[in-house]
DNA sequence: TCGTAAACGAGACGGTACGTCCTGTCTTAAC
DNA sequence: GTTAAGACAGGACGTACCGTCTCGTTTACGA
């Protein structure tokens, strides 16, 4: 899932015709790598081109003939990293599929590059419109999509109300998940498990209409 | 809710009689009123403490003098912002109890200093155990403490079931909130009352004993 | 007569093929004249190289790029600015020559930016064996052999005793000049004159052997 | 040989009756002392008040009450220091008095503090007329007066010729001392007897009136 | 097969900010 | 009213990176 280039690309498809060298994918392959691993480390802040660059044995003009800023290099890292873990099959069981909506992000978060990778750019994706539009357009839109055709499933098989809010699905679901990967807590199965719980059953004492007794 | 001073403060609190021209409050109000407006406009990793002492008519040895570092200068900010919007009264009505516990933050982030003040700080809680650990112990706490609160009051009152599982009530009702702060969508009163409403009623499909009918 | 560089030149000089984009002679030159200036203006210890890199146009990196130290920088100076004022040709006449060599530091020290620039560099080269050493190693080594070859001149077309000490030549003929420069006296031709009289005819009433009238 | 005090001191000495915690005449030679050691161990430009402060156990503000500025502070030294070495006693002895004028300010310059204060101050009186000016009026001019007098002595004597030129003899005898000083050189016993030898005797062959043998 | 053109690595460029140090002034409490 | 102590505003230090700009070299395509 490639980022707009620095500078060409507006070329035409189809004549095509480059002229010149082309650009190098082990080049582009290792700023991204070497991205990744000191953006981890450090942090969006502390990401330092001239460390990117010297890491991933690259001339720091490179990676602006590829991505033209550091937000740019950025948002390829998180969307190359996010995109595996959105989808959730039909299962034909629907507090399965919910507890996968659950279970997705957690795992990339905890057991991938996705997670650290995410929590330096948090700030950035909230702030930094030029990150923050392009995520939201794309990783955070898929999420959406896929919780509500969640929902939508549930609602067919007669396990969820109709009127379901699919509006806040995604934040009921998910927004915990993300609560405690900034704010602490644990983050496994059985969290992911009262969730759910939480989301199917609430919390209110039931209203028993079987009040003529 | 002061924070830790960078050099001094190891003196006896008793005796006292400390030598030297003392601190000055006035330069040490102006550094966070400008950290603050910078912070907001500039985010973390934009924030120049160069900038900071000129805005604020201060050397930059001064600013050191207090706090030591940038984050320790934007902890005693974040405490200081967040403070205020932590408690939720006892209304007597849980359902009200809930919607403060959910409308608190967000209005916190939606209509005061605190929300660009958090964004720009969200990775480095996520991140840096100097800033992140600090706030999980202060702040965070504090939140839990008082959503257990409401919580068991609920309870008390028949509201709430018994069983009612505190220990993710602040991500089920504070995630979505923060979740919106981060990855976009509306934060409004209409916002927080589905999701009350999701953790009051759930949203499955209530299994009704009446089916013998 | 150049400095070594800061970091570099250790390179092959035959071979070449120096790598990356090679050293600003327009920057190096423009540094020269701004130290110069700024030297002349306020004095070795007021030598801010801050105020050299903004005279020049130049970054701050640069300067270090080129010398790494304020004291190399100084030196290159002052070599650059010593070298010219240290011949003394053969004229055929030695009074002559004797006063072209207190005339000749005199001028350089009067009328060009040598003196300036040494009287700001004085008390380094009499402290600091950085610069000092390698001042004496060039400038002052190169002026006491051209003492040295006016003296022997001197000898040999029998103007200058035989036994003539030219091992403090150097001291007698121009140690007055820097006297003066330090502590206060006009520099000028008369003076020069004066010196060289003394130099050549003593101030003892000579031994007349010639007592038998 | 007390310099003027910053502040105070216009006070008329009778009436008296000053108000107030008398000056420290401790405070005021822990100064000197401290200012000398690190005079003679960093140079002038190395010279921090600061340092010299907590070396004397001093408040930097008295320093400044006690002399205003660095420079004063380092005149004050610098007559102290270069005051005892300038007397030429009378001995009978003209060679013997222009050796004492020699070796007077050699055995100051490489036996006593003096040499390494002077060193250091050396850019100082010949660039800043704060300094410069002072130290002439004072040292320079009494090395001068000494000088002259042991010319006048000569002359009497009949050991100098009656015609010797007294404006350039300090430079002639001093000034391959200071010479050596800052360039570099033996300064020793040797040296000053070769300097008193050409001081004496003159290079050039004697005109011998025998020609018309 | 040979230009021509663009990308490559390297690293210097003019800048900005860092965190430290020191300046000369000021504000305390103690004497 | 001076003292030691130490905070104050200011400013330069030498270092680290920024994003841009040459360099000499490498790699592809079309003439």
């Amino acid at each position: 899932m490639s980022v707009i280039p620095a500078t060409p690309d507006a070329a035409d498809p189809g004549s095509a015709a480059r002229k010149g060298r082309p650009r190098s994918d082990r080049a582009h392959r290792a700023i991204l790598d070497a991205a990744r691993d000191l953006l981890m480390e450090e942090g969006f802040s502390g990401l330092r081109l001239e460390h990117v660059a010297a890491r991933a044995g690259v001339g720091k003009a490179t990676i602006y003939r590829h991505w033209g800023s550091r937000e740019e290099l950025a948002l390829e890292l998180l969307v190359e990293l996010a995109g595996p873990h959105i989808p959730v099959g039909d299962s034909g069981d629907t507090r399965e599929e919910l507890l996968a909506t659950v279970m997705n992000p957690l795992r990339a978060l905890t057991e991938t590059a996705f997670g650290p990778v995410i929590r330096a750019l948090l700030s950035q994706i909230a702030m930094d419109p030029r990150l923050g539009d392009r995520f939201r357009a794309t990783v955070v839109m898929a999420r959406r999509s896929e919780v509500a055709r969640v929902v939508a499933r549930g609602i067919e098989r007669g396990d969820l109300r109709p009127e379901t809010d699919a509006g806040v699905a995604t934040e009921l679901l998910v927004g915990p998940v993300y609560f405690r990967l900034v704010f602490g807590g644990e983050l496994d199965r059985d969290f992911a498990e009262r969730v759910v719980a939480n989301y199917l059953d609430g919390t209110a004492v039931p209203v028993r209409d079987v009040d003529w007794f």
